[in-house]
This record gives structure tokens, C-alpha cells and sequence, in this order.
DNA sequence: ATGGGGGCCTGCCGGC
DNA sequence: TGCCGGCAGGCCCCCA
């Protein structure tokens, strides 16, 4: 599911029920996802209340009581879904238990939070909040790019002398973190850049161009709910409905969307992964 | 140091 | 109906 505007849809749906709320019991159905769980992983989150719900890149972060502070990452097809009707805003009742789901927290408020992820590529992790940045998986993250430190200068000296294609950079977290094949793809559509030009080969003002770009695609697709992708729901069930926005992402063949283009989405494979873009208005 | 590819998992879909 | 290949929103790690 989650690239940087699905995982803080997931982070606003949890807010509300989690936040100054107390885990009462905490579920653990198996000792790993992508990684082992942490050592007692269940009993470090029991009876602790959750002060903040934060997010970096795709990483939710939930500050504990305890000092400690719960790293959640959703891989490609993890979920958190709210049951229980602690605000009066949640019509659903706790659900059968399903396949996959593998952490389930119990809140004092009667929410019930469940991570349910059938690929296991997500990941949970505790570590103290005082040295929340200098995790293994986040020190070595770029910044935010919806935050100050993601300008023209950052990326025009990111890409400097790179022979990447711009589309790997983009997606590589280091330079900047929370983007991934969709929203590189749509970004590169609306900057009109080719996703296979070398990213130390574009120009200047280009790549400043680039900037705005992804922060505006970014926002729409935060504003929208995230994209709706093999039934991803938001935490409150809804669904998302950036999917239909989408100018090149799942359009191979279809007619390119830039006025009087008259161009069609391609679909090349870059380093194992699709990219969709319409080589007509694309340099 | 950098870039590319393999691998981790399950589920779904289309073709034969 | 069943089997198989291909594909999927991520990312670590190893290799050249």
C-alpha cells in the first residue's frame, strides 16, 4: 500500500483513537514480520499510553509513556484497521479475526488497532524516542519532502554527477524520503521529465522545477485520502481516491493526458520495477 | 563509491 | 478446473 501520502492517511485515521489513549493488551500472533519483534515487544507496550503519533517518510512513530517510541512501517501491503466505536464515529463493531493479522492492540478506550500485512515486508521496532533519529532505518533517511530542508539546492546537489536514472534517484530514500514507484512516476510526468534520463544530466532549473512538483503531488494525493491500490483502506475503512487521478501510473497504452499531447503511457522496467510515462512529452 | 540485481513473502489475474 | 508465469505501492544486502 504505503508510499509517504498512504501512510500519513493511515497515521490521521489512528490519531484520534490512539493518541493520549492507553494500550491495555497488545497482541502478538508470530515473532516477526521482516525482522524479529523486539524482546518482549508485547509488555513493552502494555499500559502504556500513546503521547504522539508522528510520521518520517513511511514510518509511523508512536511516542510512548514509557520513553520509548514504537516504529511501525507498512512494507507493501500492510494495513491498520480501526475497529470498536470509542469516539462514537466508528458504525463497525470489532471484526472476525483475519488471516495476516499479526498485531493486534487493544486500547483502554475499546478501539482495537489491527496490523494485517499477508507479504510481511512491513516491520515493528521499539527504541527509545531520545535516539528515535538515530535508528538503523531512519538515520539514513533524506528529508521530508513536504518538510523546509527538501529545496531546489538539496536535490540540485543530490543529483549531481549521479549517472542513475532520475527515476532511481527519486526513489532512493536517501536523497529524499517518502517517495515511491507511483508518486516518482506522476512526478516525473507532471515535471515532464523522461524517468530514464540520467538524474546528473538534467538541468538546473529542471530539477529546481522538480521540487514544487513533488510537493504538489504529494499534497493532492494526501488531500484525496492516498490511492486506493488492491483494496487499500484508509484506518477508517474508507477508501482513498487518488488512484483516479493518476496520469501515467497503470495507463500503459492509454492516451497521454497533456492537452493536445496526443502521445501513449509506456511501460518500461527500470532496476526490476514498472515505470509508466509518455515518452511524447517526457525529455 | 556507485549502480544493478536478487531476495524476501503472499495473493491475484490472465492465459493455456 | 488447475497450473504457471507475471505482477504488485518497499527496501536491505550483496556483488561487480
Amino acid at each position: 500500500m504505503p508510499e509517504l501520502p498512504e501512510v500519513e492517511t493511515v497515521r490521521r485515521g489512528l490519531s484520534p483513537v490512539m493518541e493520549g489513549q492507553v494500550i491495555a493488551r497488545a497482541d502478538v500472533n508470530r515473532p516477526d514480520l521482516r525482522w524479529p519483534f523486539p524482546p518482549g515487544m508485547a509488555e513493552r507496550l502494555t499500559g502504556c499510553q500513546v503521547a504522539r503519533l508522528r510520521r518520517r517518510s513511511k514510518y509511523i512513530l508512536a511516542d510512548l509513556s514509557s520513553g520509548e517510541t514504537l516504529l511501525i512501517h507498512l512494507g507493501m501491503s500492510g494495513r491498520m484497521l480501526v475497529s470498536g466505536d470509542p469516539l462514537g464515529v466508528f458504525v463497525h463493531d470489532h471484526p472476525a479475526p483475519q488471516k495476516h493479522d499479526h498485531v493486534v492492540l487493544h486500547m483502554r478506550n475499546g478501539a482495537r488497532i489491527t496490523f494485517n500485512d499477508p507479504r510481511r515486508f512491513g516491520a515493528m521496532d521499539l527504541m527509545e524516542t531520545a535516539r528515535a533519529d538515530d535508528h538503523k532505518l531512519l538515520r539514513v533517511l533524506g528529508p521530508e519532502p513536504l518538510g523546509n530542508d527538501f529545496h531546489e539546492d538539496h536535490l540540485i546537489g543530490a543529483f549531481q554527477g549521479k549517472m542513475t536514472p532520475v527515476k532511481s534517484a527519486l526513489l532512493d530514500q536517501r536523497i529524499v524520503a517518502g517517495l515511491g514507484n507511483i508518486y516518482v512516476c506522476e512526478a516525473l510526468f507532471r515535471a515532464c521529465i523522461s524517468p530514464r534520463r540520467k538524474a546528473g544530466h538534467i538541468s538546473k532549473p529542471r530539477i529546481a522545477a522538480l521540487v514544487p512538483v513533488i510537493r504538489q503531488v504529494l499534497a493532492d494525493a494526501i488531500e484525496a485520502g492516498g490511492s486506493s491500490l488492491r483494496d487499500f483502506r484508509q484506518a477508517d475503512g474508507e477508501l482513498g481516491y487518488f488512484q483516479h487521478s493518476f496520469d501515467v501510473y497503470g495507463r500503459e497504452g492509454a492516451p497521454c493526458r497533456t492537452p493536445g499531447c496526443g502521445g501513449t503511457v509506456r511501460r518500461i522496467v527500470q532496476s526490476g520495477r514498472s515505470s509508466f510515462f509518455c515518452a511524447q512529452c517526457q525529455r
